[in-house]
DNA sequence: CACTTGACCTGTCCGC
DNA sequence: TGCGGACAGGTCAAGT
């Protein structure tokens, strides 16, 4: 689930949790493929490497190191970073007092590692950081810094929407080189811009008035224009909560983010839709996703 | 080339 | 209570 909003969030809990500290150790659980590194360039570029910065690009996180050496991570579905300080490997007291207000009862975490941990990184001050991934899907890969832009991914993602730089014009650009396919898997294609997911495509298309399955060619660009704002507003509003909680997000915290809380539509199939309150929110499926739409508000162009 | 579908995984939930 | 199947969704490879 981690789209752009919960990357970042686990981004700024990170940059203030790690720069300064040293990597004393790592260890690597059952699955190579999420941490494939070779032995050498661990032992080389990783092991007393100082942390320098924490950078976000798209769903991607970027820990930098004084060697020169950035840990490159994806956490995709079900990936998590969880920070723990000193030797305690049980959440700090304190976490559950989430940006969702739950009980700390209710954490979605307990003692680590734990079944879905993947890497676990020892810090010479004896603090953790744990890459948890109950699926498996993400990884972290060790690469030069100078390197990381020429990534497969990297080379083919598209500009940051909250970048100052990303205008609505560039946006309406980029979409219309998917003039033939729908909407939603349009704004889902990360190389026509970086870090929208299921979420947030939902939010920002309800919010823009515009069905999921119309095709982008059929979109006017004063739409597609609004469709931008909208999403720089939905993706700057659910940092400011934390990010979305559904399954198993939390931030580097153990928190969870509230903002399914303030979801107009997502996950919220049955339910009435915030502009008509006789009208119920629907689920369907497009392009494979599941996807929630307002009959009335969104219809197919 | 543009576009769509399936694979990668595991845990959970639903219907029988 | 057990069990098969659908579902969850980010990205890439393979297909049309």
């Amino acid at each position: 689930m981690p789209e752009l909003p919960e990357v970042e969030t686990i981004r700024i809990g990170l940059a203030r949790l790690l720069p300064g500290r040293v990597v004393a150790n790592v260890r690597v659980f059952d699955s190579p493929k999420s941490f494939p590194n070779v032995p050498s360039d661990v032992e080389h570029f990783l092991y007393g490497a100082t942390i320098t910065g924490v950078r976000r690009r798209a769903k991607v996180l970027l820990i930098e190191l004084s060697t020169d050496y950035s840990l490159v991570i994806h956490l995709k579905m079900t990936g998590q970073m969880v920070f723990r300080s000193a030797a305690k490997t049980v959440p700090e007291s304190g976490a559950g007092q989430d940006f969702a207000g739950g009980h700390p009862n209710d954490s979605l975490i307990g003692a680590l590692p734990d079944r879905s941990t993947r890497v676990e990184m020892m810090f010479s001050d004896g603090s953790h950081l744990f890459f948890n991934d109950q699926r498996k899907f993400g990884w972290i890969k060790l690469v030069p810094t100078a390197a990381v832009e020429l990534l497969p991914f990297f080379q083919k993602v598209g500009p940051e929407p909250l970048d100052k730089t990303t205008t609505a014009k560039l946006f309406v650009q980029r979409i219309r080189r998917r003039n033939g396919s729908m909407m939603k898997p349009a704004l889902l294609d990360q190389s026509v811009l970086a870090g929208v997911g299921n979420i947030y495509a939902d939010e920002a298309l309800w919010a823009a008035r515009i069905h999921p399955e119309t095709r982008v060619k059929h979109v006017s660009d004063e739409q597609l224009l609004q469709l931008f704002e909208e999403v720089v507003k939905v993706l700057e509003l659910s940092i400011s909560k934390g990010g979305s909680t559904d399954k198993n997000y939390i931030d580097a915290e153990g928190r969870r983010g509230s903002y399914l809380t303030f979801a107009n539509v997502f996950r919220r199939e049955g339910q009435p839709c915030p502009r008509h309150p006789d009208v119920l929110i629907e689920k369907i499926r497009v392009a494979g996703r599941g996807t929630h739409i307002c009959p009335v508000c969104q219809v197919v162009q």
